[in-house]
DNA sequence: GAAGTCGGACTTGTATGGTAGTAGGCCAAT
DNA sequence: ATTGGCCTACTACCATACAAGTCCGACTTC
């Protein structure tokens, strides 16, 4: 079966480091690459038809996001799921996302809950079968609301840590936790319309340690994924 | 003047590029590296007398914190500050530690309380000119912190921020601010022995937003080291 | 004199070569 | 049968070479 190796095509305009980056953390969230999956420079290289150098980069990259462990002159190799990591991400990310939505309730601006109300309107349309369509647009009302408190850069953290709780997501979310996190939202949503300082925070607090419910029973269901220190 | 040039000793058992980055960020936050300056891989792997590639790995982590820009094919140059980027680097930092004050309030271990006062009379020891001595001791007060809630990886995420904050406060801490600053340290520890969560997490904020109050006055003392934008 | 063009000396980005070190298989010796 | 030692193949790390683009000054031309 000599198949043609589907050559992906990397953007010229942009420098390759970022993009092999991007590519590698977007196979690990979705588990492509497998948890303990061993990967090489040279490898993902020639798979790319790209010299090391920019995969190196990549990689030290994912290994500050905890995605992959690099050993000198051993391998590399992609992270377990921990699940103290994945708290200890939950725990950065409710703090941050805690003040936005106490900032954003307080200000009363309606455009911005029309806007939130209309999203949610359409994660109500998502086929229940598509995850990773929910996904993203949970994702999406979570930004808007850090960019409607004008917290454009405190997002970019956000982003940056929760490639590990993504993980997560991406094997645990089924139909009927699709419809408690809408619920979620709109709870959300109807406290920051009300201007409830409080009560949106909590809403938003307890929405973000939904993750933690399922937490444990996926990683037995799905042991090999995680590391098992607990 | 035939100075001979003083080799930096780097590790041998770690690996150069995390060195590099070390010693770069070092002295742009203490502004041996002025804003603005042009820096190039070239230059600074001939100073430390190694080779360019882990001068590169170095500038990539630094562009990610915000310390230099990279332009292709042009340059790189340590960025001006932005006071709006400390201010959003101050808002990250006061969302993450106020839910660690809080936890640390909850919690009434007494073995921190004790731990924090000697601390603060460590800080009140400090010379009144030393403000490096003063700025190493006030990090290790919040770090204290962090790591008493069992927060160690929301602390690496609050370091990985911070430096656009450090940068400011290298430049702003004069004798009167630090007799200020121990206070509100007093007043943070005072309300965790008491058990008051909400007027520890009150007072951490204060404490954290005291860095914008000189802010304005750095920034028009010292414009060259600012961009205009605001 | 002024404007346009060409060339060289930079810059970062990418590719490739070389080095030290690890893992594991194979073989020999006990 | 088990253990110890070599040897090959692989790894990440660092150094070096090459490529592509930018800037600036000198020269040419009008």
């Amino acid at each position: 079966m000599q198949n043609i190796k589907p050559q992906r095509v990397l953007s010229a305009i942009e420098a390759v480091g970022p993009q092999v980056y991007r590519i590698l953390r977007e196979q690990i969230i979705q588990a492509e690459l497998v948890p303990g999956a061993r990967i090489s420079e040279a490898e993902i290289a020639r798979g790319l038809s790209i010299s090391r150098q920019p995969v190196r980069e990549a990689f030290i990259k994912l290994a500050e996001e905890g995605l992959v462990q690099v050993l000198p002159q051993r391998g590399t190799y992609v992270t377990r799921i921990s699940t103290a990591s994945v708290m200890d991400v939950r725990f950065v990310r409710e703090a941050i996302e805690a003040d936005i939505v106490r900032q954003v309730a307080g200000e009363h601006k309606a455009a911005i809950v029309d806007e939130l109300r209309e999203q949610i309107a359409r994660q109500k349309q998502v086929p229940h079968d598509d995850r990773a369509a929910f996904l993203r647009l949970d994702e999406l009302f979570h930004h808007t609301l850090a960019t409607a408190a004008g917290r454009a850069y405190a997002w970019s953290v956000i982003e940056s840590v929760k490639a590990q709780m993504d993980r997560v997501r991406f094997l645990s979310v089924d139909d009927l936790q699709i419809g408690r996190l809408i619920e979620q939202h709109e709870h959300i949503v109807d406290s920051i319309a009300a201007g409830d300082v409080g009560g949106a925070e909590q809403a938003l607090r307890m929405h973000l340690r939904e993750i933690l419910k399922s937490l444990p029973e996926i990683a037995q269901s799905r042991a090999e994924f995680f590391d098992g220190t607990g």
